[in-house]
DNA sequence: CTACAACCAGTTTTT
DNA sequence: CTGGTTGTAG
């Protein structure tokens, strides 16, 4: 048993230990502030490091590796250092090779909790498994899984819940399988097999979720998968059901280091209690004011509980800022302090006073988006008596991702740059996952999950039924989908033009899968793409989607260069999902706060502060006061982001799933400190309609002072008053239900040939025919349609 | 089997 | 409003 990584990356700490021996001082020691050297250098024992927003933190973590590998306590490969991105790991190494000067070949337990469980569980999958006795009277086997397991990404884990579910007779519509999936994945968060569910949650998912997440467990061990939350959920198994294997990495990992510890799950965290158990030495790095992420089973509790679980444990806060000005501080420090459960803490800073955070009010999300994208331009020339910005500085963090399009659509319309973070992620799109599956199923002819995927893909005339067909075959014979699919072919189960194609795709990959031994992985996937009619099919659509698809296949291809074959590609693709193609121009950046956290500008407009948006209604309805304490912390994490100027606004109308509803400014707003807040005039308020907006607006005299006082009051300012008053201007006067009552006496009446009407989906029309109550309606953009009469209505009823 | 209209639900997101 | 899913007609 030599299972931890033995490559040998000595040379790296000999040579560092040579040059502390020669006593010259630690460089990387230099310019620590005393907490920080403090975090740094008490190596043994429990640690935790209290690291405030913009406190130095990676700084700090990259020099203790680095001192525990100068000071000979550990080699490269005995330090467990875990973060929860691959971009934070990333990161880490690139900075822990700059301060060594050399490459850190030899830390391969520096990385993501997934990737590093990934490394172990392939070590023991073996050990994951369950009993099957095949019939009566025959002797149990077990089955298990094998080192080469695949991982499932959510789209596979989806369509395997929705197999069983299908399965159970359940009716998808009341409870779809997807809630089902987050069930289970909240169960995976907690820890817990199907057997450890505990009984209080016997009714979830009309009380079959229990007995459906068994069967799907066995299901995955069956197919040779795991999927995300069983990475954790299986080492952490192994580890509590097997003491040797455990003692054994508690012994090789002689330093633990965590990242982001106020994000861990319960099972990261039984994970790192499990690991930590021998030595206690632990080092957990994290700020209980930035825990962003329980709606996805962080536990900020981990973090507050730390001097309990680890008793004797040493707190080491870093509370020396040295991002943000003391006005920026003010105010997040402020908002902060609203929060009962926290640990405490007190942000200082030695940068100068700098501008106050500005607060403006708005009529409609509209103007916002008007009034920060004039601001902007302005910005960049320098206005306000402050410096000019870049695009590059200044970013707009939202709560909701669907707060993204009103800037969007201003930026575009005014042609200012600006990048959107995050979003789809380049892997999770349709064309790319496709294509993988393709390549999934040449490399594993025995991926059933990839081949369901395209053996209808592009459409070849396998429905259903030909699909259960292969799926009947296969079954009956103990092989996987792929041999059920030539088994079907060769006894003509599957007739006409369908049988002919499936014939074509059995040989197709077969032949594919001869190919990979001469043929270079780039050139066969494209040949696979090419051949399989997959392309194709994307050159023959005309949607508007499609010439974006054909480039993300095009970039899918440059990325496997990267790559010695497809195999190694897909193995990264299971587990990084990053999406970085950027041009680097200047661009104004947004995104949603959740994505800004660890990020920084020197200038951020934080848009939306109103109360249901901002703090979220769903988030208190659910959660109550933790919610809202969650909610504050993002606001906490919005302002922190922020090095010079910080600007929040909110918008006293705002279109929400199409109908305007008049909002109340955030509660967090009245957390502001008065004293650090300048309240600009909105636009238009004392005059115009908003194309004045923006440069001059805050330069108004008295009226802005009033203003500025009682804005941050409450919602009872005048100026407030003032906006909410202007909000009937989006309101329809007449009442919902007189309204639909006339649409449909006049409707009916207006339904003649000719008559031109609307629809709520494609617009306006011409009426070319009725059958029944059916209209046949030439559309001005959409084209020719049949559509149900009371769908549509005389243009001159549209309420507005 | 496919295409298209109707229906419906709708934060935050990483691995 | 919008996108994704479901139901039905050809």
């Amino acid at each position: 048993m030599t299972y931890p990584d033995d490559t040998d990356a000595f040379e790296v700490a000999d040579s560092l230990s040579a040059r502390a021996a020669a006593a010259r001082p630690a460089p990387y020691l230099e310019g620590l502030n005393p907490a920080q050297r403090e975090a740094v250098e008490r190596l043994d024992g429990p640690v935790l490091m209290l690291a405030g927003a913009g406190t130095g933190k990676t700084r700090a973590l990259t020099a203790r590796i680095v001192h525990l590998l100068a000071t000979g306590r550990a080699r490269p490969n005995e330090i467990l250092a875990v973060t929860f991105t691959n971009k934070a790991a990333r990161e880490m190494k690139e900075r822990v090779a700059a301060m060594l000067g050399q490459p850190v070949e030899g830390m391969p337990w520096l990385g993501t909790f997934h990737a590093i469980c990934v490394k172990l569980l392939r070590r023991h999958a073996e050990l994951i498994g369950f009993d099957r006795s095949e019939a009566a009277g025959e002797a149990a086997d077990r089955v298990h899984l094998k080192p080469n397991f695949t991982i499932l990404d959510t789209d596979d884990q989806l369509r395997l819940l929705r197999q069983l579910v299908a399965a159970e007779g359940i009716d998808e519509r009341r409870w779809p399988a997807r809630q089902l999936a987050a069930i289970i994945d909240g169960w995976k968060n907690r820890a817990l097999a199907p057997e450890k569910v505990p009984a209080a949650d016997a009714g979830a998912y009309d009380r079959r979720g229990v007995a459906i997440y068994a069967q799907y467990q066995r299901r995955l061990v069956e197919l040779n998968a795991v999927d995300f939350g069983d990475l954790l959920l299986h080492v952490v198994t192994i580890f509590q059901t097997c003491p040797d294997i455990l003692e054994r990495y508690r012994h090789w990992f002689r330093y633990i280091l965590v990242d982001e510890y106020q994000d861990t799950n319960v099972a990261q965290y039984l994970w790192l209690r499990l690991l930590a158990g021998g030595h206690h030495n632990i080092c957990c790095v994290g700020d209980d004011d930035q825990s962003i992420y329980g709606w996805r089973g962080a536990e900020v509790g981990n973090i507050l509980r730390f001097e309990k679980d680890f008793p004797g444990a040493h707190v080491v806060r870093l509370e020396q800022n040295y991002r943000s000005t003391p006005h920026i501080l003010a105010a997040a420090s402020a908002i902060i302090r609203g929060n009962e459960s926290r640990l405490g803490k007190e942000l200082w800073t030695e940068a100068e006073e700098g501008e106050k955070v500005r607060l403006i009010g708005h009529w409609d999300g509209e103007e916002e988006a008007r009034w920060i994208g004039d601001e902007i331009e302005s910005m960049q020339r320098g206005t306000r008596g402050m410096r000019p910005f870049g695009l590059n500085e200044i970013a707009i963090l939202v709560r909701a991702s669907h707060q993204m399009r009103a800037f969007e659509d201003r930026f575009l319309t005014i042609g200012l740059p600006y990048r959107v973070i995050g979003g789809p992620r380049f892997y999770e799109r349709r064309e790319v996952r496709d294509a993988m599956a393709y390549f999934r199923v040449v490399i594993s002819p025995e991926d059933d999950l990839a081949f369901e995927r395209i053996v209808n893909t592009p459409r070849r005339g396998l429905g259903e039924v030909a699909q259960q067909t292969i799926q009947r075959m296969a079954r009956d014979n103990g092989v996987s989908l792929l041999q059920g699919a030539a088994l079907a072919v060769e006894s003509g189960a599957i007739k006409g033009k369908g049988g002919a194609a499936l014939r074509q795709l059995v040989a197709d990959l077969a032949r594919w899968r001869r190919m990979m031994a001469e043929t270079g992985h780039v050139e066969l996937a494209e040949i696979i793409l090419d051949e399989s009619g997959y392309t194709g099919m994307w050159q023959n659509d005309r949607s508007p989607e499609a010439p974006g698809r054909l480039e993300n296949l095009k970039e899918l291809v440059k990325a496997l260069e990267n790559f010695e074959n497809l195999e190694g590609f897909l193995e990264h693709v299971a587990l990084i999902m990053d999406n970085d193609s950027d041009d680097g121009g200047e661009k104004v950046s947004i995104m949603t706060l959740h994505a800004a956290k660890g990020l920084e500008f020197p200038a951020v407009f934080l848009p939306g502060w109103e109360d249901g948006l901002f703090p979220s209604q769903r988030s208190m309805d659910e959660n109550g006061i933790k919610g809202l304490e969650e909610e504050r912390r993002l606001a906490y994490v919005g302002i922190t982001r922020a090095e010079e100027l910080c600007t929040i606004s909110f918008a006293g109308n705002r279109r929400v799933y199409g109908q305007w509803q008049s909002q109340m400014p955030s509660r967090f707003i009245d957390e502001l400190p008065q004293a650090h807040v300048e309240v600009l005039t909105p636009p238009g308020l004392y005059g115009g309609t908003g194309a004045a907006a923006g440069t001059g607006a805050g330069s108004g005299p008295e009226s802005g002072i009033e203003d500025r006082a009682s804005a941050v009051d409450g919602y009872n300012s005048p100026g407030w008053r003032r906006l909410q008053s202007r909000s009937g201007r989006h309101e329809p006067a007449r009442p919902r239900a007189a309204r639909a009552a006339v649409i449909e006496a006049e409707a009916v009446a207006s339904f003649a040939v000719g008559a031109r009407v609307f629809h709520q989906k494609f617009g306006y029309g011409t009426i070319i025919g009725i059958e029944g109550d059916k209209l046949e309606i030439a559309f001005e953009k959409a084209g020719t349609k049949k559509v149900v009469a009371r769908f549509v209505t005389a243009p001159d009823d549209i309420p507005f």
